[in-house]
DNA sequence: TCAGAGAATGTAAACGTTTACATCGGCGAA
DNA sequence: TTCGCCGATGTAAACGTTTACATTCTCTGA
């Protein structure tokens, strides 16, 4: 099969140490003798074994990544951020995704013990101490977006408060008074978050309790749809809703063009995520710019930098911001569609 | 740090084989040997040692992924059917995505060398011949919706012609004469093949040849909502407009809706991919329907019993059926969103 | 010329498994 | 009783690396 480190040695007249050495960048080896193997590993095309290196080295070159039951950009996403900052730093991926429950977390990870270096873990529907309880202690690992608790592990996560707060804030600032919102599922970190940044914003706003203007949904266009006809029966009726996602808000605009019911004119509609179809529909939707990718490619950065520092690490936490972006569903004049185009230059989206 | 099998050994008091030959479950062992193993190995903690376990058996019980440089629905949806049907088989996913160019294509390959049993390739704008080059002989190989030379390899795509043709044939079926096409990247196999099927229905629909109705795009909804303006250049002016993909078909939605152009009374709009949010648009948007997520799941699960069959294996190709799904975007009349929501009971998107 | 330093290379012992083979009982048949 | 068989278990040799240590070679300075 593939050629063995034994053979190489044999083939440029070295010895097996010879041969590591030259291939490892390690030790003393003369110009010539490291020219010859280097020539001999080509014309075999000689191929480390990983499992007999990470036996003798301890390390596999690898980094899992657990991710939750989530579709989508989002997802797509954060892999593409992580996967560019592991192999900018020579490092592989082990994915595993769609983790329901506990249990199938838990076998994924056992079946990454030993195959990886490090962890980056996504669970936004998992508390705390149970994923502490799960993890593998003295392992590194790096939280991202998960209900995090202390300081036990690495985290990172994106200001889904601020941003939501930003939001509402934007649309009272429009002179919406009654601004509805449409909540994630119950269970989601980023949506529990989104919610509490919606209510803080609101309270601050003078604008008393306002339970009632809450209406749940699941992030599903579909859920964001149903939620059009709840919010238009409220009495009085709101004049701005807020949903925690672009993908239910999208629902919302499809529910009330339907309607007949004209946005921004008879009520705004503001998202979260800022997916990069929100600036094509009508009309453009005004939403929260959260950069998934950057976050991926962060959480992998600190996670090497941990893995770098080895027992002289600290666990930090970091939040990543959001930024506002407003366009015309919310009532702000925005300009064409590709005029703003932040996305274009990058993405290339395979049918 | 883990234990090892040795240690295991010693607390259950018998031989490392002993050990292996329960937790493999070969050999003959007693009934209770059997138990004081497991009790020793749960209490330890030990989990094999992948490394040491494949430099014996040749086995990794990993299956690569090479995905190109794809953003949004598709890698995501892909991804998850692969995962879905490797999880159901005990095996992992080493996943490395964005091979924008051959040299990293090959550097990737090499890294995974060793480290996975199979692979599998989506690669839609590498060339067959290029493609064989690169990829190791004698490893099991399947290749999803890539140009494929001859029977080299396992491969599985979508019949984008098909499905093309039969968005074609459908705008025909409504009374349109002139239908124009919104190409993808030149060099992008799906883009191709989709470019072929309209080429082909328009031909056989008496259409003549038409490569004067066809105008370049990218996938991105930005170049969709470029090619607008083109098309309605054109004269006599097409009635009807197919785009390679719903992306692009958004961005002609947007940019017909700025225009005051009547969707589809003064121009019928057809996509392809039936992406989520396709329903949810104004007006809902036809499109073809492929399920990515089952291409992938296929894909891994033809990889995983070629993997069985071993020598006896012979590689085939297998095309997987596109769906036609016309909605009021092409002039049909069709019922509200929700209510023909295909994807509502397994769509959970996160923010 | 030679001692000795230090560079270049070789030798062999790990690392943690699996598995072919050896060993050891116990039991039924001769 | 003894032989042979078979089920249960132990022993040790791989697998392909890395690396501590040993060895050899090549200078330099006295």
């Amino acid at each position: 099969m593939s050629a063995t480190i034994r053979e190489v040695a044999r083939a440029a007249g070295v010895s097996v140490a010879t041969v590591s050495r030259v291939l490892n960048g390690k030790g003393p080896v003369r110009e010539v003798t490291g020219r010859r193997v280097r020539a001999a590993a080509e014309r075999l095309r000689y191929v480390p074994h990983v499992g007999a290196r990470s036996l003798i080295t301890r390390r596999t070159h690898a980094i899992g990544v657990l991710l939750p039951d989530l579709f989508g950009e989002f997802f797509s996403e954060a892999i593409r951020g992580i996967d560019r900052a592991a192999r900018a730093a020579g490092y592989q991926l082990l994915v595993s995704g769609s983790h329901g429950d506990r249990a199938q977390a838990q076998t994924a990870l056992r079946a990454m013990r030993g195959r990886v270096d490090g962890l980056v873990v996504m669970s936004p529907s998992v508390d705390g101490p149970t994923l502490s309880a799960n993890l593998p202690e003295g392992w590194p690992v790096m939280l991202l977006n998960c209900a995090v608790d202390g300081a036990a592990f690495d985290s990172i996560n994106i200001d889904n408060e601020g941003g939501a707060a930003a939001m509402v804030k934007h649309l009272a600032g429009l002179g919406h008074r009654r601004i509805a919102h449409v909540t994630g599922p119950a269970d989601n970190w980023d949506a529990k978050e989104r919610l509490r940044g919606y209510r803080r914003a609101v309270l601050s706003g003078g604008g008393g309790d306002a339970r009632e203007l809450e209406v749940p949904g699941d992030f599903t266009e579909e859920s964001g749809y149903r939620a059009a006809r709840l919010v238009l029966g409220m009495r009085p009726r709101p004049t701005a809703i807020f949903a925690a996602n672009d993908s239910m808000a999208i629902g919302l605009l499809c529910a009330f063009q339907e309607m007949g019911v004209r946005v921004p004119g008879d009520i705004a509609v503001g998202g979260f995520d800022d997916i990069p179809i929100a600036r094509f529909m009508t009309p453009p939707l005004s939403s929260v710019a959260v950069s998934i990718a950057a976050l991926g490619a962060r959480a992998m950065e600190r996670l090497l930098a941990a893995l770098r520092d080895g027992s002289r690490h600290v666990p930090c936490h970091e939040t990543l911001p959001a930024r506002l972006v407003a366009r015309r569903s919310s009532g702000s004049r925005s300009s064409k569609p590709p005029a703003s185009s932040r996305h274009a230059h990058k993405r290339r989206k395979d049918p």
